[in-house]
DNA sequence: GTAAACTCTGGAGTATGCTCCAGAGTCAAG
DNA sequence: CTTGACTCTGGAGCATACTCCAGAGTTTAC
């Protein structure tokens, strides 16, 4: 068991921030030794470092607890199927929409090679 | 050329929002009308839902300012190659990112099924 | 020509996600 | 045992991205 500090080095992020997500439900709340203090199992790292990459992709911190939640209402661990597989399919939608935008922005491309270009309005098409 | 109210509607955002969106200088700023209204070429709603679908995919505002006015930046359109394709390198690595971290999950839903959990420290492995 | 709907500006307010701080206690090394 | 690093709590502060508002002018439909 670690103490708070050598979590959030681990994890990359602030103190501040393993106790912000603690706060806000991404984290259980810690052990704590007599002292008060915090102490985690080292795998707490993952449930951080996870929380980081969802908000990087755009995921509000509402949405993580929620995914966590899903996944840790799975009931006992190994004893019935988990839902981890709920973040999955989360990041397989985000996946989806970035490919959707991809095929949104490709045509625009195209018609910028081709003289005219749908992003800068400023200037109309006959001025070109 | 359409005003902020239809631009905005169509763009499925706030007037407000096309407002806010000028100041920070993802839209240029419009032509007026003698009055002071703002008027838009109907292709402005384009570069709304860009950096709507941008945003979403957690893109901030000022990298979306950078992203088209790479874009923007490329010279007189159809002179020379344009860079929305930087806004698509943009996408490819978030679409990157995203794989990775579903990579990241799957090993964990696996170990999940094999009876530990790594997202949720709150009970050693021992007591499960 | 008048009422309803729309637009203007500048600034204040809100939600989210941290980040920092004071003041006090705890721990680890020498 | 002291010194410096670490941790605690509660609350304030900050950046981002909107969102709302007042008070005034403009446009549109009848």
């Amino acid at each position: 068991m670690v103490k708070i500090g050598e979590i959030a080095a681990r994890a990359g992020v602030s103190v501040d921030t393993v106790r912000y997500y603690e706060q806000r439900g991404i984290l259980p709340p810690p052990v704590r030794l007599p002292s008060g203090y915090r102490t985690y199992a080292p795998s707490s790292v993952n449930r951080i470092v996870l929380a980081r990459r969802l908000r990087a992709v755009g995921m509000s911190i509402d949405e993580i607890v929620a995914a966590l939640a899903a996944h840790d209402g799975g009931g006992t661990c190994g004893s019935e199927v988990w839902r981890l597989e709920a973040v999955r399919e989360r990041i397989d939608t985000q996946i989806a929409q970035l490919s959707k935008l991809r095929d949104f922005l490709t045509p625009m491309i195209s018609a910028c090679t081709d003289g005219c270009c749908e992003l800068s309005p400023i200037i109309s098409p006959s001025e070109r």
